[in-house]
RNA sequence: GCUGAAGUGGUGGAAUUGGUAGACACGUUGGACUUAAAAUCCAAUGGCCUGUAAGGCCGUGCGGGUUCAAGUCCCGCCUUCAGUACCA
């Protein structure tokens, strides 16, 4: 009886569903361990083999965890809200629901064929009604809260009302919205109701606020800043200009320094750190405020060179600061307003590829020196951003490469106020060696001493202050899509009122088109089943919206990353309907111990996730306020791309190593017809596509070779591989181990199937070790020292492999096991009953079956690792102190079951060694099984 | 420009705290078994020198250094990849 994977795995794959073998309890005796994977999008395309690398790591850690005597939550789901479905919605009007229900049946199917160990009773899908669920709830509960600073978390935002009742608004120290005027306590309570929610919308975690925003006129809806990527959407590449628009808004930059200083607390890839903190961007100054001169009005700008304000020469405001307008002077006007129609009419997307261009207008206004009081011009740039800081910087020409850039553009003055310090050619930066002069009270000071000094005096003259500064904006939470989380929101007089709780969901209403209507609404815009009655609770047709009982409802849905914020807390507790999870599944499950995912979601999911577990850790209802402990990115999988060379303007191919002899063009094709050697069978090219029908094909010694090319794994490129494939050729085990044993986990590698083979013959060689032909062959005598040595050997490297997640040497290990067991000719039960439950989370189908054959009816799942590892484990490393030559004593650093006598003798018969140890003093012998690795004298 | 990671055979990649560099696998070559092929098994496989073998020399991007000993540590370069980019 050979390795018939395929039986095996089907009839444990139905054993598995059959006895809920991975479900979960949510209390137990065990410790708890929660492993994740990032839920994957359902697209239309299936699963291809870089996708299921992760799960395959993650499914080997729960299994291994389960194994090591943990209660294991290893659930999946769908993220099944998003733009692709919508945009087949829109060509086909296929309900999006359709298109995701049958996706997600296709990558169930792929991933049952795989073999994981999900728990599949706990599913979630942020597409059902069920799900969002508990997506608008956290929307209310966001938008009854606000950011208390003196705390420093939210509050329910009824606190806030108590307070401004008592006191007004005077002694509240949040993060609001920066036009926010202070009241008293009388001013609030003669307020209009109306009034009093404005005010209050400028508190809350979510609001509504008219904000300049990234709009993707193609896609017909704003995206967020990580949802655009060198100017251009990520999804599609379109091109995304600013627009102003009332949008709902997430106060994530109430939490910028938390999620900063929460990064310390995670074991977290430090390459992700990095790009989060980046994204975050904190940087310490001040900031200062400069007087107009001959105006009402002050221009207040963020710097982080204090120490260097006797150096401005100019200001320099961004093209559309609001100050512009009023200060330009009557002479200046003309050439002001040209300079900010071009500004605006470049794409982001220009404006960034032109970064050398020095451009810039004269507003015609001065500003007054704090200290000096001297005249500083005010200028308009575009290298000053509107989107950081104020928009506007105080120029310092000698210190900032940019200023001085400017400065020298247009003639204005470089006064240098460092001293000993050459500035003819460049601006001098580097604070380290910074010794300021030329500045009043600053002179002599370094770059602390003087930016300390500098704080204080301005703090003195009230014209500015120590200030930290946050690159990260607050979040666009509204998108112009339908196939997205509908808010649960209506309006009253323009003002968003939350619908309560116990009438969530507010499911997304039926459309006949997935389009923006004709007056540029977003599609939830054409339903016309979409208005709320505030007396029965309930969604009702728009006719009747009269706007005392029934008012509309909002148009916009949220975006991609609202589910995703906070699915895995809902893994714990997925079916209960009366919280989003109960105190108890919470506190149980606390947090993900393991969470692997790809790293483009840096600074999206993972940073929104973060925010929001902060803010429900803040209300109470989650119990720690970092939801990952530790973070693993898989590396992708690329594709290799095959390569034919049509001779140009003919149907004529060329092998790869004679087409420098032709005039050629290279076209890829799909990489499934090529064998290892690079080899193209012509007739298979023939019958792949019309096109190909009359090729005829130049070959060398007799072969079509292909040219072949590393990139990403694409339908476009014809390289994907799909697993099915592999599955049915030689097993999901096959398939596990293989992707294992391609390279290190986060690091980039491209697919080659050929090497499949090799993996493959090891669980041949694995079988066949155990099976005479048709029969099982197993002796219960004992084992010889050699093969508990081979054992113990593997079960050491394996352990300490996964727990370093360094899954590919394992395998190798493995490998090395199976081969010295052939050669031993060991088939002893002793052996093989831990070898199986080593392997079982990598090549968990076999595993079983040959579980089964040795007569355990239980399945593997519920044995433990310790079972073996107190029968038969000897001495793993440890040091000995041994004389040698009677005299010297050194250390023998030894593995497994070697004793002190052994190691001496093996030592003493070492010829090598006593060779190195001639003349020299030994202080240590390193000995690995069975030889001596190095003397060290 | 800044930040981070990495450079090891024909290829993917091994190498605990510095301790036999190239494990394991692919590929290649030769052999066995077959009418043949597939499958399987065996052997060789970093480069160079020596008729073979034994043996020797050189080898982890480049140049130095520390050490009995460096792929690993230190200094200075080069290259590649990824992220980020007028952030005041």
């Amino acid at each position: 009886m050979s390795y018939d994977f395929n039986t095996i795995e089907a009839k444990w794959q139905k054993y598995w569903a059959k006895n809920g073998t991975f479900n979960t309890e949510n209390d137990s005796e065990k410790p708890k361990y929660y492993v994740l994977d990032m839920f994957p999008y359902p697209s239309g395309a299936g699963l291809h083999v870089g996708h299921p690398l992760g799960y395959i790591a993650s499914d080997i850690y729960a299994r291994y965890k389960r194994h090591k005597g943990f209660n294991v939550l290893h659930p999946q789901g769908y993220d099944s809200f998003g733009l692709p479905a919508e945009q087949y919605a829109i060509q086909t009007g296929q309900h999006p629901a359709i298109t995701t229900k049958v996706n997600i049946a296709r990558y169930r199917e792929q991933l049952d064929k795989i073999g994981f160990s999900f728990d599949w009773n706990r599913e979630v899908k942020t597409s059902d009604p069920k799900f969002y669920k508990w997506t608008q709830w956290i929307f209310i509960e966001l938008f009854n809260s606000w950011y208390d600073k003196d705390a420093d978390k939210a509050r329910a935002i009824v606190d806030l009302e108590t307070i401004f009742v008592k006191e007004g608004n005077a002694n509240v120290n949040a993060v609001c919205d920066e036009d926010i005027l202070s009241f008293t306590a009388e001013d609030w309570n003669g307020f209009s109701s109306k009034d009093k929610q404005e005010k209050l919308l400028k508190y809350r975690l979510t609001y509504l606020a008219e904000t300049e925003v990234n709009w993707c006129p193609k896609l017909g809806t704003v995206l967020a800043n990580d949802e655009i990527v060198n100017g251009v959407s990520e999804r599609g590449g379109y091109p995304v200009v600013r627009k102003k628009m009332t949008q709902w808004s997430m106060r994530i930059s109430a939490y910028a320094q938390r999620l900063l200083d929460g990064l310390h607390t995670i074991d977290w890839p430090q390459p992700l750190k990095d790009s989060q903190s980046n994204w975050i961007g904190r940087s310490q100054g001040a900031s200062v405020t400069f007087d107009v001169k001959d105006h009402e009005a002050t221009i207040e700008v963020f710097t982080t060179r204090p120490d260097t304000v006797f150096g401005v020469s100019f200001m320099t405001l961004a093209p559309e600061h609001e100050l512009v307008q009023q200060i330009t002077t009557p002479e200046q006007k003309t050439e002001v307003e040209a300079y900010i129609e071009a500004t605006s009419k470049r794409s982001e997307r220009e404006r960034m590829a032109d970064v050398k261009t020095i451009s810039g207008v004269f507003t015609g206004a001065y500003a007054e020196h704090p200290f000096t009081k001297e005249s500083v011009p005010i200028w308009i740039g575009d290298y000053v951003l509107a989107g950081y800081g104020t928009g506007a910087v105080m120029a310092v020409p000698c210190g900032d490469q940019r200023d001085y850039d400017f400065a020298k553009h247009f003639g204005i003055d470089i006064p240098n106020i460092f001293e000993g310090v050459d500035i003819s050619e460049e601006a001098f930066a580097d604070k380290e060696k910074t010794i300021i002069g030329n500045s009043d009270f600053l002179n002599g000071l370094d770059y602390k001493k003087a930016t300390k000094t500098a704080i204080y005096e301005l703090e003195k003259i009230g014209q500015g202050e120590g200030k930290i500064n946050y690159r990260l904006r607050d979040a666009v939470f509204s998108r112009q899509r339908y196939w997205g989380e509908p808010f649960p929101v209506y309006y009253v007089d323009g003002m968003p009122q939350m619908i309560d709780a116990a009438h969530l969901p507010i499911a997304l209403p039926e459309i006949e088109k997935y389009l923006p209507t004709e007056t540029g609404e977003p599609p939830l815009g054409r339903a016309t089943v979409w208005a709320w009655d505030v007396n029965n609770n309930k969604v009702v047709s728009n006719d009747l919206i009269d706007n005392t009982s029934v008012f509309p409802l909002e148009l916009n849905t949220m975006p991609g990353w609202a589910g995703s914020s906070y699915y895995f807390n809902r893994y714990m507790d997925p079916h209960n309907e009366e919280e989003v999870f109960s105190k108890e599944a919470i506190n149980y499950w606390k947090e993900v111990d393991l969470y692997i995912g790809g790293s483009e979601h840096a600074t999206g999911h993972l940073l929104y996730a973060r925010f929001w577990q902060k803010f429900l850790f803040d209300r109470g209802y989650v119990p720690v306020d970092e939801f990952a402990k530790k973070l693993i990115n898989q590396g992708m999988i690329l594709g290799t791309s095959a390569i034919v060379y049509r001779i140009s303007g003919s149907n004529t191919y060329v092998s790869k190593g004679i087409k420098d002899e032709y005039d050629i063009e290279e076209l890829r094709i799909d990489v499934n017809m090529i064998n290892a050697s690079d080899e193209l069978i012509p007739e298979e090219l023939k019958n792949w596509q019309p096109q190909f029908k009359d090729a005829e094909f130049i070959l060398e010694d007799g072969k079509y070779i292909v040219g072949r090319e590393v990139e990403k794994m694409s339908k476009r490129w014809y390289n994907v591989v799909n697993p099915d494939g592999i599955c049915e050729q030689y097993g999901a085990d096959s398939l596990r181990l293989y992707e294992m044993f391609l390279g290190p986990l986060e690091q980039a590698k491209p697919w080659n199937t050929s090497g499949i083979t090799g993996v493959h013959s090891f669980l041949k060689k694995l079988w066949k070790l155990y099976h005479n032909g048709d029969a099982f062959n197993v002796t219960n005598g004992e084992p010889t020292k050699d093969s508990l040595k081979t054992l113990h050997k593997t079960i050491k490297k394996v352990e300490e492999d996964i727990e370093n997640f360094s899954f590919n040497t394992s395998v190798s290990t493995f490998m090395i096991a199976v081969n010295e067991l052939t050669a031993q000719k060991c088939n002893s039960r002793v052996i093989l009953e831990p070898l199986i439950i080593l392997i079982s989370p990598y090549a968990p189908h076999i595993a079983e079956e040959l579980w089964q054959k040795l007569g355990h009816n239980k399945s593997i799942v519920t044995v433990a690792f310790p079972i073996f590892e107190e029968k038969h484990l000897v001495e793993s490393t440890k040091q000995y102190p041994i004389s040698f030559n009677g005299k010297t004593r050194f250390t023998l650093e030894l593995s497994l079951d070697l004793g002190k006598d052994e190691i001496e003798a093996e030592v003493m018969a070492h010829e090598k060694t006593k060779q190195q140890l001639d003349g020299r003093t030994p202080k240590k012998v390193i000995v690995v099984p069975g030889k001596i690795v190095n003397v060290v004298g």
